[in-house]
RNA sequence: GGGCGGGUAGCUCAGUUGGGAGAGCGCUGGCCUUACAAGCCAGAUGUCACAGGUUCAAGCCCUGUUCCGCCUACCA
């Protein structure tokens, strides 16, 4: 069984190896005969808009870490992948991709344009899988799904149709965020709010009677154009006289009221408003209430439109400079003041976006939100951390109706109709043959997509195969086990999935949500190319190898703390890798003669007894880490046992017994052991580190991968032997041995003494049974203290002249006669 | 405005029910000791943000202050 290996590990050969060894041997898919508990994790899926970035990398390698484990653990293990059509930014791709061609969509039409996407869907997707099959990650490869595959898209109409019906889906008139340049709605999450500096302009509009003139503030002059009131507080007694009188609106002489409404903050500006129904929310509902007029004075691309009289044409910002202008030649611009207020952005194109009125469909939420909100109260869905559970109630309990209509090409259809004759709204699966109330029969179909978010929010059951199910078996995967995700997607995706399985599964999608950091870089900054610090896991894993990287991130995940993610980190990882490497070639160097033993058949030390209860602390330690997703603390447990206990004092502690021939049955208990740890080292560094491991394992089990090997045990009789509740002291005893033999290093180092050269020690202590323990690991402490001549006396002994140390009661002496100790100055 | 998280060794961070201040990297000194120089041995380094309080005992619990980050809001 001897093997020469190379003195360090080369992952590249390595990790194609046993990607393609684990593909071959159908190691992924879940066993359909194995009668075990179901676990089963469904990706979030990753968006087609290119390749992956490190979090993806962190995102992934948590759930193969979780994955691979319940594999090891003996349940039957599904890991579901597919990816995300991500409408608005895939399209966003693509749009740029033509603009290279001097092309727009509208050039292509809707109908070339959707192929292209679908095209670029093929190559961003081939990259993303290998991408991630290059990370190791051991997911079915077999139930690939897509958001907008045949399957999904069926569920996405059923669905869809299902809620109009229960009135929980209409379409309405209603003030939206609109991006002008992606000329489509957004829903409330996808507008990015940012501090800006900006000003606050004070506007005075004359009384039309001629009493004079009221102050509005605003940071928006240009929308005055669309003003239809200026609203004040009801209680203000400064305007109360003035409520229902006319205004004149500067420049453009229109006849506007003052109304009362107690949304004015009196003490903000002037503590009266102007009122813009078409292009403020707050105006909007304002206008609603007060039954005002709105006038859009906007396109969508955020230019002025006709109703803007003169400044039709002119972008919104360079309307705004000319009003101003115009304003303060009239007299009717006040003041200015420098004022901060943030304003919202798209989310996709970082476009400011323009608050619009439009027909929209919209879901309503409270009713879909209650259950959901329960499922996390009662504990059917645990956070983890549970810290978000706070944030979840936050919105959850503030949630607005949420508008899923978009009006870009890449994405699901709505499946509604208008009646060309009666405008009928026709909301079904098939296309209609009839209109129901006129009967007429040609229909005009609605254009606008869904949002992506409202296919993701069903993911957990339609990948599984709902609404058709065409594997039976798949269905016992639902309600699944975990999910993985990170915070930023909590609303758009997490409680979405809540809402929509507990509604159409009648069941929670997910018992678990752990949810994870972002990356950073090393100062704690966010990566980003304008950066130049975006560490891409292509790189990383070219140059560190993917173990490396892998056990970087896990090393690296605490719960409620961002990831610093360094490349010194990474090195420091990658040694450890390199060190199992070794520590493994070490011990398949010294297998001459090797046979698998029982225990009762060896003569075990107290050396063997200690690393075998080290072992069992950390099986234990690791597991229940893992149980509690605490990936931090598996990665830092194994690297701490392995490295600093096995290889630091095990290995060498057993070193003489290795190499010497004589006494066979002490090789054949030091073979075993370093055997016996090294195994269950592997399997449990398995899920973090899969390639290095199985190259290993399989030097030890030829064509047997440790992917299927069973998870250590530590009810196994090997890891009972040594209990440190019963008498047996010998684990203790060991630990007292290295605190010794760590003090005459000390020694030696104090008094310079070359490593190579071997001294006299004397040590003395007080009881008969302490000497008999010293002596009893004599042999211990003259191997690795490079002692030759030790002696060991009860009481206080007549120690020579030397230099002394003392540890738990034991004195020690170096005896410095005969040392040449001139270098020492 | 509201909420959450965080300020621990030069850097990045652990510290699970209060009792020993820790790891990795970096740094210093010594070693090619027959697995590993991507290594081995030894070492230095801290008013645990600040101020009070509870306690025999506080990095950990309570109160206040301050700085940083994030989330959220109808900041005209």
């Amino acid at each position: 069984m001897k093997q020469n290996l190379p003195t360090t590990y080369e992952p590249k050969t390595t990790e194609a190896k046993w990607y393609k060894y684990w593909l071959q041997k159908g190691l992924f898919a879940p066993n359909p005969s194995l009668k075990a508990e179901h676990y089963c994790i469904v990706i979030p899926p990753p968006n087609v808009t290119g390749s992956l970035h490190i979090g993806h990398a962190l995102n992934n390698t948590l759930q193969d870490i979780l994955i691979r484990t319940k594999r090891m653990q003996g349940f039957n293990v599904l890991w579901v992948f597919g990816m995300d059509h991500a409408g608005i930014a895939t399209q966003n791709v693509v749009e740029r991709q033509l603009a290279q061609e001097n092309l727009s969509r509208n050039d292509l039409g809707r109908k070339e344009f959707v192929k292209r996407v679908w095209r670029w869907k093929q190559e961003s997707g081939d990259a993303i899988v290998n991408q991630l099959k290059r990370l190791g990650v051991s997911c079915d490869w077999s139930r690939e799904r897509f958001t907008m595959d045949e399957g999904l898209s069926r569920a996405v109409k059923k669905v869809f149709v299902q809620l109009y019906g229960e009135g929980l889906i209409y379409r309405g008139h209603y003030i939206i965020n609109w991006c002008p340049r992606c000329h489509t709605a957004l829903s409330d999450l996808e507008v990015e709010y940012h501090e800006l500096d900006g000003h606050l302009y004070y506007l005075k509009y004359p009384l039309a009677d001629g009493s004079g003139k009221l102050t509005v503030a605003t940071t928006r002059p240009e929308t005055m154009l669309g003003d239809t009131a200026v609203a004040v507080h009801p209680k203000d007694k400064r305007f109360s006289h003035l409520i229902g009188k006319q205004l004149v609106l500067p420049i453009v002489g229109r006849y506007i009221p003052i109304i009362a409404d107690s949304f004015v903050t009196p003490e903000f500006g002037t503590g009266s408003v102007k009122v813009t129904p078409a292009h403020d929310l707050n105006d909007f509902e304002m206008g609603i209430r007060h039954n005002l007029q709105q006038i859009v004075v906007m396109d969508s691309d955020a230019k002025m439109n006709e109703r803007a009289g003169k400044y039709a044409g002119m972008d919104r910002l360079e309307c705004r400079k000319k009003i101003l202008n115009e304003l303060q030649d009239g007299g009717f611009l006040d003041k200015i003041e420098d004022y901060k207020h943030s304003v919202g952005h798209c989310y996709r194109c970082k476009t400011i976006i323009e608050p619009a009125v439009s027909d929209q469909w919209f879901v309503k939420m409270k009713p879909l939100a209650e259950p959901a909100i329960s499922a996390i109260r009662q504990g059917e869905i645990e956070l983890v951390p549970k810290q978000w559970e706070n944030t979840y109630y936050d919105w959850m309990d503030n949630i607005r109706d949420w508008c899923v209509s978009r009006q870009i090409w890449w994405g699901h259809r709505i499946p509604a109709w208008y009646c060309e004759k009666c405008k009928q709204v026709i909301v079904q699966e098939e296309d209609p043959a009839l209109c129901p109330s006129c009967s007429n029969t040609t229909f005009k179909p609605e254009t606008d997509v869904l949002d992506t978010w409202f296919s993701s929010a069903l993911w957990p059951f339609t990948t599984l195969g709902w609404p058709d199910w065409p594997e039976e078996s798949l269905k016992s995967f639902y309600p699944t086990s975990v999910l993985v995700t990170g915070f930023d997607i909590l609303f758009f995706w997490v409680a979405r999935m809540i809402m929509m399985g507990l509604k159409f599964m009648d069941d929670i999608p997910f018992r678990r949500v752990y949810i994870h950091a972002l990356v950073r870089d090393e100062h704690g900054k966010k990566m980003s190319k304008s950066k130049g610090n975006v560490i891409d896991p292509l790189d990383t894993m070219e140059a560190y190898g993917t173990d490396a990287f892998r056990f970087s991130l896990t090393a690296l995940t605490t719960q409620g703390r961002d990831i610093c993610l360094s490349e010194k980190r990474i090195e420091g990882y990658r040694n450890f890798i390199n060190k199992i490497w070794n520590a493994s070639r070490f011990c398949l160097m010294n297998l001459e003669g090797y046979q698998a033993q029982d225990i009762a058949a060896l003569k075990l030390e107290p050396a063997d007894k200690w690393i075998i209860d080290k072992l069992k602390q950390t099986i234990i330690g690791v597991s229940d880490a893992i149980e509690k997703h605490e990936f931090s603390r598996v990665a830092l447990g194994l690297y701490q046992f392995f490295w600093h206990e096995f290889c630091d004092w095990y290995l060498e502690l057993a070193k003489p017994r290795l190499y010497q021939a004589d006494d066979q049955i002490a090789r054949t208990t030091a073979q075993n052991i370093i055997i016996k740890v090294l195994e269950n080292s592997l399997k449990m560094l398995h899920p973090i580190i899969p390639f290095v491991t199985e190259e290993i394992w399989q030097k030890l089990h030829p064509d047997e991968s440790i992917m299927v090997a069973k998870w250590p045990d530590v009810q196994e009789e090997w890891l009972s032997l040594c209990d440190t509740d019963k008498s047996d002291n010998d684990c203790k005893n060991m630990g007292h041995i290295i605190l010794i033999i760590e003090e005459i290093r000390r020694i030696r180092t104090m008094l310079n003494i070359s490593p190579a050269k071997r001294i006299k020690v004397h040590l003395a202590v007080q009881g008969i049974q302490a000497v008999n323990m010293l002596k009893q690991n004599s042999a211990y402490i003259e191997n690795l203290g490079k002692v030759d001549c030790l002696s060991i006396a009860q009481g206080e002994g007549k120690l020579p002249h030397g230099a002394t140390g003392l540890v738990d009661g034991v004195n020690i002496c170096v005896d410095i006669l005969g040392l040449d100790l001139t270098q020492e100055e």
